[in-house]
DNA sequence: CTTGATTGTTTCAAAATTATGACAAATCTG
DNA sequence: CAGATTTGTCATAATTTTGAAACAATCAAG
């Protein structure tokens, strides 16, 4: 369960430097050379974050940010912007892109690392172990255990898995086989409907109450499309 | 066993006359003289607690604290922060940022130290000694002994140390791999299976009842995943 | 209100994972 | 060193989880 980032730098020396960084803190990292590379590996790879220099030959890290923001994709992935200039309005430019965090070089690897930090923990708190709460939901990563409206949940390895992914972006619609990739991981024969099944089992687990009436559904069913978490009005 | 303690702070006076004091009271205490070195230090060391002055050059207290909330591997490290201000403000950032507790100068160094074993106690009482109480268990840490519902329970070296990881974070999963790499050490080729044996035996012994029946079990397998201390919803 | 498409559920055998007894090797104790 | 205890592995049993198929229910549009 390693988290993968991306980082693209023109700068091979920077580059090195900071990817064994990463790598001491515990991360898997893929690096780019140039913006291009860096928009294709991100499509490929799909990394949890990407750590684009700001000044690349071919393509800006501006235009890669665009790039990655206008791709369905990959335009949930965070970016954090490394700029030489510290100028205000870079910065504005940076974060209006889409860039979740902007760091004005100098800055020190362990900076760059505690900020990768930072952003994963706002934007993925499951990835570091935080507490997920969901309307009168809550499961715990470290735990592995769900509770609604206080009740211990009991719940399968691939239920607990579509509930975090599910519970990853609240709202979203996650298609089958978008579920199938992120759950039973690529390149898995498995049926898409093998899918309904499991959001039928997750769904009985979630919804059952011990005492009197069931709690009202939290998966909302897209018809065509997939599933997601509802909020309750 | 002792206890390792990091203290960070950029007045040499202060540092040493502080670092006196810990190591008195039976600390072992190593210094930084500004944040970024307070950071590299914890991170290579992992030491028991942290101690952090407010104003630093290169990296501020608050800064550190911050990036080592950020950092898996430090995270769990309980922070003090030392500060020369007395506003409510601070306080609260201080506390907002993940540190444990917040000294107020001036304080003498009979507050520091207990200061840092009251956060010690609350944090690890593991490490101080102290009894671990977890539903009718008790666990004597530097007796090696273990009681349930009063009853004296013999316990073999390993499964003593499986229980002491478990209760660590209680209700936390630990995978497997990560209980043989705090029980066994690292780099050392043992079966995966081999835990879940050492576990029966934790088990059997700890829920073998001499009169009647037997005790609810109170370790909770997490299938796909690794074991955990049941809690109670 | 019918129809075709999509989704929900139940059931069941297969697959995967975990529990545990038995035993030899290793380690400790006196 | 002898005897006792602790360890690690294996084989087998017990359990849980999974995936697919079959059928029911629901939906969206004519």
């Amino acid at each position: 369960m390693t988290i993968r980032v991306l980082i693209a730098d023109d700068e091979p020396h920077q580059l090195e430097l900071l990817s064994y960084n990463l790598e001491q803190a515990g991360f898997s990292v893929s690096q780019a050379q140039d913006g291009q590379q860096a928009l294709d590996l991100a499509e490929q790879t799909m990394p949890d974050i990407i750590i684009l220099d700001w000044m690349m030959p071919n393509m800006s890290g501006i235009d890669v940010c665009r790039a990655l923001r206008g791709i369905m994709a990959t335009n949930q992935i965070p970016v954090i912007m490394l700029s030489a200039r510290g100028e205000e309005g870079d910065r504005t430019l940076g974060l209006d892109v889409g860039a979740d965090d902007y760091i004005t070089k100098p800055f020190s690897p362990k900076e760059l690392v505690a900020r990768v930090r930072a952003v994963l923990r706002r934007t993925r708190p499951m990835l570091m172990g935080d507490v997920i709460a969901f309307a009168d939901l809550k499961l715990y990563p470290n735990k592995q255990i769900v509770e609604r409206d206080g009740q211990r949940i009991d719940l399968g390895p691939k239920e607990f898995r579509i509930l975090s992914l599910l519970l990853e972006r609240p709202g979203n619609v996650f298609s089958r086989l978008q579920v199938l990739d992120h759950v039973w991981g690529h390149g898995v024969y498995v049926e898409d409907r093998t899918v309904d099944v499991h959001l039928s089992r997750l769904r009985k687990a979630l919804n059952h109450n011990p005492q009197g009436k069931n709690h009202p559904d939290l998966i909302r069913t897209v018809r065509g499309s997939g599933y997601a978490m509802r909020e309750p009005e």
